[in-house]
DNA sequence: AATTTTACCAAGCAACTGCTTGCTAAAATT
DNA sequence: AATTTTAGCAAGCAGTTGCTTGGTAAAATT
């Protein structure tokens, strides 16, 4: 890339493109830039490199490109570069969270045996997980090294939260023998099999999520 | 780190250290760095490294510290960083394909029955996975972006060799009702659920590879 | 109308990156 | 004894990195 800082080049090239008119190039007004979504913007571009190419491959400046900036001015809605991979993280977790309370609460009297409950929340999951408009989550799945300690232990409490209604559902599975595996580790193990689907999954092919959700159902659960 | 090029220092400081005598420093001598296993040394090392900090954030430099070599000498041994990374996860295929065959043969007959050989497999898996001294496979599950096409085709040439066992076993339970779910879609949901199991295990807890292997059996097989 | 704030751009610094080149000493081979 | 090979070291190039500083036009606020 190296937009910036051209050392062999003759003069003023540089950052600014060939279009660019007397001092300062054209600036967006407020209208194109529509509000103050530049931020979120931002976050939405750096999921996608992120995701596509990891934290540590995807520079600044590859971000600030994907959304039409110069390689500074990220730094201005964000103080660092680790503070954009956070942002990424906890917003996917919010809207995942966000996600969950509003499909089991709108699922029907009649699905609240704890069988379906399963079931909604493992759909939901997937949905979560695989839609392609969103690469929020897989990055917090993938990328958790690169956070520091006190960002990794806030995710890993916006985690609990989100397995916070799994708990008793496999509990209740487990005490009707439906779930023969200790629900400490049932919990790993599933969390495991659905978070790796991230790996295999392609939306072109033939399976659909509720195909990929019965399927999961049939391999954890008996009767 | 930087012990390449010191631009604002003096002299002739560099990558010497300052025991450095006369002209050039002290080789080692063949004895010292026994035979030709500098070469697996550097793969050990980086294994290690491109597990603990991936393989973008990692540089050539921490690598060949780590080994107590200069910065351009794992250049004599691997034409390239990336070259070096297939080597990591080449010798973890190799190892993991060799160690599952051994595991086979020294099964007795009569646990030959399907449901003894998933746990057979299930357990030299976590092995595998989870043995602290080899980080080459979890490096290969998570790292997989960072190779070309060509050594990506080649290592799922080498992942099929290695998962060819265990289909055979998977669609005898699935015939025998002991597994409900699709094999083609099991195969892919166990395996996740196992190797997920990276992420959270952690080898001083309570829990032994056998206990896992209890659990995950328990979670997926009927009867 | 005057001021302040917002949202960027232009330029560039210091550090670090993968990798190359030219050399050398010890070991192996002839 | 002479030669070739092996396994490095020393130095550094060219490019990239995250991030900073100083500015400025447009919008919002007073």
């Amino acid at each position: 890339m190296n937009l910036d800082t051209p050392i062999s080049t003759p003069s003023v090239i540089s950052d600014a493109p060939a279009v660019a008119k007397s001092r300062g190039r054209p600036r967006k007004t407020l209208e194109e830039r529509e509000d103050g979504n530049r931020k979120s913007d931002l976050v939405a571009a750096a999921a996608k490199l992120f995701r596509k190419k990891g934290f540590d491959a995807t520079s600044t400046r590859d971000i600030a490109t994907a959304v039409g900036m110069r390689s500074g001015s990220p730094f201005y809605h964000f103080k660092s570069k680790g503070d954009l991979l956070y942002a990424v993280m906890a917003e996917g977790m919010r809207s995942a969270i966000e996600k969950q309370q509003k499909t089991l609460l709108n699922t029907e009297q009649s699905k609240q045996e704890p069988r379906r409950l399963l079931h909604v929340l493992i759909l939901n999951h997937f949905e979560v997980l695989l839609n392609p408009e969103s690469d929020f989550i897989p990055v917090m799945l993938y990328e958790w090294r690169s956070l520091t300690p006190q960002q990794q232990s806030t995710m890993a409490t916006l985690q609990r939260e989100y397995e916070a209604v799994w708990l008793p559902v496999l509990e209740a599975l487990f005490a009707s023998g439906q779930l023969t595996c200790p629900v400490k580790l049932a919990r790993l193990l599933i969390f495991g099999a659905l978070n790796w689907s991230v790996q295999w999954f392609d939306a072109r092919k033939e399976d659909s999520l509720e195909d990929l959700t019965e399927a999961a159902m049939a391999l954890f659960i008996k009767d």
